[in-house]
DNA sequence: AGCTATTCATAAGT
DNA sequence: TACTTATGAATAGCT
């Protein structure tokens, strides 16, 4: 049941928020009640839920209290008045992006494994096809990638060589550039020497042999640059 | 200690109710405050002390809750003109729910093997790593999911057998009970014809079914959408 | 909507 | 006012 401690952050499940909404609210407004009750406090509280839904509660009348924290803390009535409509449509288009954000948000849980208690088995299905082929891309993709670099690097390295040879020749400094040759020739893959700036990544050596086991909690969720949260 | 539970009434002794507000109204502003960060609700709460202390929390600001609220509750006489600041403050939310929106959409995108282009090589290796760990997480929970509804399939089936067998010995119809035993024998999945109610999710190779779930009603239904590949 | 195992809040005491 | 602790209250995760 209450198996753990929960972290104090938005609830991105929707049933589960909106059950964990209405149980809190009750408590909180019981709490608020209370409170007023037992110290003669004047209490006013206003909670919209996320639909937009109103819930008050005021120990004397909401206006009251207000009336009197727009009093205490000195609060020149606004008088300037940019149409309702106005605001009325800002919160519109408002809605509907949060609306948009949720759906992504949803979709981007259920494509990192999250949430699937609420997929069925055909959409687990498709989710599975999706994510397969997500895999296979980024797959090829970074072998593409990495095979690219390596070439680059390769070809870097000959110029050096060539250029080194050139240099050589030319200051007759021959024993130096015998060794650096060498070096190079024996293995072009895993010497960095001439990654000067490190923008450029290193090739990648063992291509599949850091798979996972799954149900690994999730070091992977954050990615670092490119997703940042 | 909390020997007794408390009747909720005013506390007579002035020190000790004093000693009680200070508690209870940390307790409600915690509550508040985790309430309005768990389900993204939209809190503003004003307490005034015996002694005329003024506290107050608001998720945005009080004016802000507190002009909603009068606007939201039709209260025409004493209705706070929306405020400039009120106005700027709806634009401002707009504007970072619409980067968190962008945020969202690039990492769906190369999440599902898009724009990879863009990503160096040790971040496609991190994205490899995260996809790889969702693929397995989805199947895993599919494979657990398959197995329970063929469980439960099994289960009816037998459960059927038996009230067959019963009926068979009551009405003493021999020869259509043993053949309908032994469909059963030969095909313990593929046949659903005791599948009275449509409350039995369906075997795998059933494709073109419409599925039914427990919680969530409706962000099931329009999963082919976030999925369109 | 209920039901518990847990966590959390807090009354009383120091 | 702050800390402690035993106890009652709230509630997260399941059904």
């Amino acid at each position: 049941m209450t198996r753990q401690k929960i972290e104090i952050k938005k609830i991105e499940n929707l049933t589960a928020r909106q059950v964990t909404f209405s149980k809190r609210r009750r408590g909180l407004f019981k709490k608020a009640l209370e409170l007023s009750t037992l110290c003669d406090a004047e209490i006013a509280l206003i909670v919209f839920s996320t639909t937009g839904k109103l819930y008050d509660y005021a120990s004397s009348s909401t206006q009251q209290v207000i009336e009197r924290h727009n009093s205490h803390s000195e609060n020149p009535q606004k008088v300037t008045q940019p149409s309702v409509d106005l605001l009325e449509n800002e919160r519109k288009r408002y809605a509907s992006l949060r609306k948009e954000l949720e759906k992504k948000t949803k979709e981007l849980r259920y494509i990192k494994g999250e949430d699937l208690q609420e997929l069925s088995l055909e959409e687990l299905k498709q989710l599975e096809k999706l994510v397969e082929n997500s895999f296979s891309r980024v797959i090829e993709f970074k072998d593409q990638k990495s095979l690219k670099e390596i070439t680059f690097l390769q070809k870097k390295g000959i110029k050096l060589l060539e250029d080194n040879h050139r240099l050589q020749q030319k200051t007759n400094v021959a024993k130096v550039g015998d060794a650096f040759e060498k070096s190079l020739i024996d293995s072009t893959s895993n010497n960095n020497m001439f990654n000067t700036e490190n923008s450029a990544p290193q090739p990648d050596q063992d291509h599949h042999h850091h798979h996972h086991h799954h149900g690994s909690s999730d070091t992977t969720l954050k990615l670092g640059l490119p997703f940042p949260n």
